[in-house]
DNA sequence: TAATTTTATTAGGCATACCTAACAAAGTTA
DNA sequence: TAACTTTGTTAGGTATGCCTAATAAAATTA
């Protein structure tokens, strides 16, 4: 089933909705946000996406990816994360410019051609971001990580993974010195509004708590 | 000016077409059978490139292209032809597998990706086809070549590109063992057909007048 | 130049994917 | 549980880019 640009995108959404999120199912206006539509758009989508057997959905229900659905998600995201690495690995772009680009590149049609990308790179596991890339056959290696919100006053923890890919908030973590694999020292927390001191390469740094469940550590 | 996948495809066809034919001008039907639509559809999407000054028509006229048409659309091909040398260099694909998959990536829009995809490979001058790359101020190298067919009997040449990019044409000709910069030498010529005699490698073969017509050599 | 053929244009439709505005259902809170 | 808020749906509209069928202009040939 040959899907469009829009489709596949919608998929894709879904599919990062349910990763990121502890619900097992997603709504209407939360994947119009996402996606940056209205709620309308995306109703009359999921119309066309259930007809196609892509999502489990009935009025006013949740929304769920069927099985064929997911394989075709996890296939954008595959080639999205595989792209943003060979931007940041091959062509000199910083961390924070790979996601943009990427979002146009994943939706190029060959199954030759992401293969052989994946192989060039020398089969990848970890996007720039931290996150992982799924084999050829949709498989994701899960690492089980926390927030740095979540980590223990006194505890040191490395840094695996970023929630958010927005430019700003990279350019942000940037801007702390902090990058993947870095190491994070929790210096205090405050339990009023969980901001928080951080210990990174001998210089200490205070973060929102909106800050540190952003930032994917083990 | 920022323009649509299809606006691009229409200019880079005309670019094309201009490059290839020997007039001056292109016809409505000619360049529909080029896309692949029908005259009506490229009628209605002359009237839009007109109207964002891209190129230079008038009813029943013929079609050129303005400076600013001209300048996007050497843009597209710069781009279609630095993807083909990427594919073929670093992830091995044939030469007859290239072009459809450029086809798709030539509209992925960022400028600094493919000045960094230029860099990358180098700054190659010239495709897996042997058609110039444009510099990243849209100035083509021009090499003076001439078809196969003109080369004199008994005359050894160059071959320096192929006209017709297309599949099947490219996998005949990997089929009779040639390729870029492989010397032919003209054993003789039918007066009637135009069908000529060549030697390749020690061996020779027969063509016909449309394959020569089709093979560029110096 | 008149008839014919080719080429180009217009009118009216269709599918995709978006929108706003009005309304309906579900969920929340007093 | 009644009132209110949030979330989801429907109806009707828009732009893009394609189509067919009818028509008009231009080019060719007799």
């Amino acid at each position: 089933m040959d899907l469009s640009y829009s489709e596949e995108n919608y998929l894709k959404s879904i599919f990062n909705l349910l990763a990121t999120n502890t619900t097992a199912a997603v709504g209407t206006t939360e994947l119009a946000m996402q996606l940056s539509v209205k709620p309308a758009s995306v109703n009359e989508m999921l119309k066309k996406l259930k007809a196609k057997k892509m999502v489990d959905y009935k009025k006013y229900g949740k929304i769920k990816l069927t099985k064929a659905g997911k394989t075709i998600a996890v296939d954008v995201v595959r080639k999205h994360r595989l792209w943003e690495t060979f931007l940041y690995e091959k062509l000199d772009f910083s961390w924070d410019e790979v996601h943009e680009v990427a979002e146009e590149l994943e939706h190029i049609q060959s199954r030759k051609l992401i293969n052989s990308l994946d192989k060039f790179l020398n089969y990848p596991r970890f996007d720039p971001h931290g996150d992982p890339i799924p084999d050829e056959v949709g498989v994701i290696q899960q690492q089980s990580k926390k927030t740095l919100s979540e980590v223990a006053i006194g505890a040191t923890c490395k840094m695996v993974a970023v929630k958010d890919n927005s430019s700003s908030f990279l350019q942000y973590v940037i801007s702390l010195g902090l990058g993947i694999n870095n190491s994070i020292k929790v210096m205090s927390r405050e339990s009023f509004d969980g901001q928080m001191s951080i210990r990174i390469n001998g210089e200490t740094k205070t973060v929102s708590q909106k800050f540190s469940e952003n930032i994917y550590v083990i």
